[in-house]
DNA sequence: CTAAAATGGACTAGTTCGGTCGGATATAGA
DNA sequence: TCTATATCCGACCGAACTAGTCCATTTTAG
């Protein structure tokens, strides 16, 4: 699998919203739900936990929400996910972490600690503001020639 | 998070002690577990998808067992997660399944894509022979002087 | 014939995940 | 000062997934 979770995903939209108008003030918890059709309550939560990380900045009250904490070049998928999920472990054991059960006998673990390394690279070499260079902009529809789906 | 089943890694541990001991005969699956404290009936799963996948060959009856189905230098830390957990994917979509709620809407698709195609590499470009040729062998204690675990 | 092995389906307990609910606090603007 | 609109935060819940179990069948070497 090694799929990213759904609050990880939303973060990373958030992140790129508000990287793309950096320009404007503060954007609101509801106004990022109803942009993307992502559950209100469940995002602000996600909000949330990025302004802990110091990812975002939020204003309270009445024409309140939230801001990038940083500049967008400076701010990196990985930092983004580990702030969501916590950190980027691809095995059950890390270095500071030994209780799986076959940690004493593992004969693989080396190797995939070493793919993690390459991962977390690949994580960590992405900027927010490179997401958000990617395309457009948000309304622009998105008009690539979907290719045929076949269930 | 990112990190994969449990399922997976008890194949890549199978496959790695097998690549690891190409010369001798057939290993039954009881060894295997044996060798590594994984629950027997769950590793004897994990070995028969890996048969479905090509990737081991079995043989029934009394001192049977598996042995590599192709050379360990031809398969893919890749292909055993993909034979043991489905496809490799990121997000939630991919280019044939869009029934994510945001897909239409979503704006971090394609960066995200592109990292997927980064690890897949990272994977294929892993094979079970480099995997077997990473630690010396399976007995010998790896005697690594493990730093002070804090909490 | 028998013991050891793979095969394969059904089932279960536990955990995680996505999402919801409710209340508290802060604040801009009328 | 009052009110609508925000963030904040903890508790909760159902569904899906994961790891693991159980059991019955088939294959085959000795």
């Amino acid at each position: 699998m090694l799929r990213l979770s759904k609050k990880a995903d939303y973060a990373l939209i958030a992140m790129r919203h508000l990287a793309a108008n950096a320009d404007r003030s503060a954007v609101s918890a509801r106004e990022l739900a109803e942009s993307y059709d992502i559950p209100g309550e469940l995002l602000a939560k996600v909000l949330q936990k990025l302004v802990h990380g110091g990812l975002l900045e939020s204003h309270q009250g009445t024409r309140g929400g939230y801001v990038l904490g940083r500049p967008a070049a400076a701010m990196s998928v990985a930092e983004v996910i580990q702030v969501i999920d916590g950190p980027l472990t691809v095995t059950a054991c890390s270095e500071i972490d030994h209780s799986c059960d076959q940690f004493s006998k593992c004969n693989v673990r080396d190797p995939l600690w070493r793919i993690k390394d390459r991962i977390v690279s690949a994580l960590s070499s992405t900027s927010v503001a490179e997401l958000a260079a990617d395309m457009p902009a948000l309304p622009a529809s998105t008009a690539m020639p979907v290719a045929v789906v076949r269930k």
